[in-house]
DNA sequence: TATACTGTGTATATCCTTATATACAGTATA
DNA sequence: TATACTGTATATAAGGATATACACAGTATA
């Protein structure tokens, strides 16, 4: 089974973090099933060319986030996921980014209107890359 | 000069970065106005019970983005900064931070809508927080 | 039960970040 | 010019993050 990762090279970014990042988003946007047998960790790890330590510890980190479920000899599956707690588990991520993003705008005395119109930027800026990279990261 | 800047031994956040966020924010607020000259780098050092080449780094680190101006002998003096530049420094900070909380939240298909909430909530939670703690960090 | 898959545990190499001491160099002034 | 301040340069200690190899253990099935 092939699973679409894109690993930036050149990023300071390290490996596993990249790996847990694409993936997280992955399951919790729907677009991995419940239930989804994923690759082996040597599967992954000869897909994405790293050691399969490194693999198994991004299907660790997202088991303790409860978006996987593993058993030895077996493999490792996306978790079955309460609809109630779908938001929750979706926006773990980005909630904790948003706070930062406030932090550092009220340590510089940002005004919620600054804020917001900053937001607004950056979404047109992010949304542009998208569609022009296609599917690059 | 005593400058007004508290530590928290217990995070993981370093030392310098912590030193250089609130010195960054006090000159880029105004609160440290253009010229003013800051102690020295033994005497801040001893203020914060920190080591010189600590404080050293902060103000480096501080010139090399324009915010101070440093002279061998002399000291270190907050730069002049034209008025046109200024929302530039004020926001060279909070614009990567938005854009990074704007690509978790599309990594896991969040809408526009739905940011916005997410950023409305973080800001009553942070200005909740602040004046809660009255001077605390 | 042999085989060929799964995941696991231990031990380790490597690199980067953080923080430091200490000796050096420029500036002002008594 | 001696002194007492400034910042600077070099070398290094200590810890944590990242990534790995390799030997071990569970599971399914021919």
């Amino acid at each position: 089974m092939w699973i679409p990762i894109q690993l930036n090279e050149t990023s300071a970014e390290p490996l596993y973090h990249q790996i847990t990042v694409q993936l997280r988003a992955l399951i919790v946007s729907g677009q991995l099933v419940e239930g989804t047998l994923l690759p082996s960790i040597r599967e992954l790890a000869q897909q994405l060319k790293c050691s399969i330590i490194t693999i198994r510890r991004v299907y660790q980190d997202l088991e303790a986030e409860g978006l996987l479920r593993t058993r030895q000899g077996m493999g490792t599956y996306v978790a079955e996921v309460e609809e109630s707690d779908r938001d929750k588990y979706r926006l773990a991520s980005v909630i904790p980014a948003f706070e930062a993003a406030v932090d550092a705008a009220l340590r510089v005395q940002c005004t919620t209107a600054e804020m917001e119109s900053i937001l607004r930027q950056a979404i047109a800026k992010r949304i542009e890359m998208q569609s022009e990279g296609g599917g690059e990261k």
